[in-house]
DNA sequence: ATTATATGATTACAAGTGTAATCTAGTTCG
DNA sequence: CGAACTAGATTACACTTGTAATCATATAAT
């Protein structure tokens, strides 16, 4: 997987809410959070094709752009990533990082727990 | 706090294994693990001092080099960021795009159990 | 005193990034 | 038909980053 930059995530990420997609469908949901310039969001579309993470097909003299790679697959990635340069690759020291922080909430703890135990169902 | 590049971290995260450190002691440092050019290391220390990363002090014709941000905070800080960009702030999804990609171990397990329990302990 | 050495400062330079503006070629409006 | 408008392609441009090389200066060695 290439690089993606942080504004190309962006685009990438209103792209994952639904496509396929024009790039004015990707300029309009990007426009509720960030005030980008048209121009801008076409621009990183075209480096996200470059970078094949989407892909397009013309029609109606349009492009439909879509995902090549799956959001969930990303995200994950991602985190390993971080996470190996951080904490040496194992999570428990960065969840204990939030916990010292005070930056858990009940829910978080809730889903945490929920978690552990499929786990330990699955693995024993 | 301004951005700090991986390769910034990785001088960083050598310094914090024990400072002051000269240049020299950070370029040993790093031999183990990168293969980069002792100019390069300079670069970066350069870069991370003008970025108020990290501060020196002259002293035997040489500089002596300490952090000016803690570990624990920098990392904190870059988890949430993350976090906040990947999962809507919430690490219990981190978690679990960890369980389902199988990349949980007996050990995370076990930690995050104490975690919790700890967590709950104070906040319960 | 002159030269070699070591250390930090300055300069280099291509690739990637953020953030667009301009160019080009169909398409639609008058 | 010619003008205006669209959508994508190409170009722009400064800043950051990775990855050093060169310059300047102060000691150390001869």
């Amino acid at each position: 997987m290439t690089e993606i930059s942080k504004a190309e995530f962006d685009v990438l990420n209103a792209l994952w809410e639904g496509y396929p997609a024009s790039a004015n469908d990707i300029i309009e949901r990007l426009n509720k959070q960030k005030d980008w310039h048209d121009k801008t969001v076409k621009t990183l579309l075209s480096r996200l094709v470059k970078k094949q993470a989407i892909k397009f097909e013309s029609q109606d003299r349009r492009y439909w752009y879509s995902p090549l790679i799956e959001r969930e697959s990303y995200v994950v990635h991602e985190s390993k990533s971080l996470i190996s340069r951080l904490f040496e690759g194992r999570v428990a020291p960065l969840v204990a990082g939030f916990a010292r922080d005070d930056s858990l909430s009940r829910q978080d703890i809730n889903e945490l727990k929920a978690l552990i135990e499929k786990w330990e169902k699955d693995n024993g």
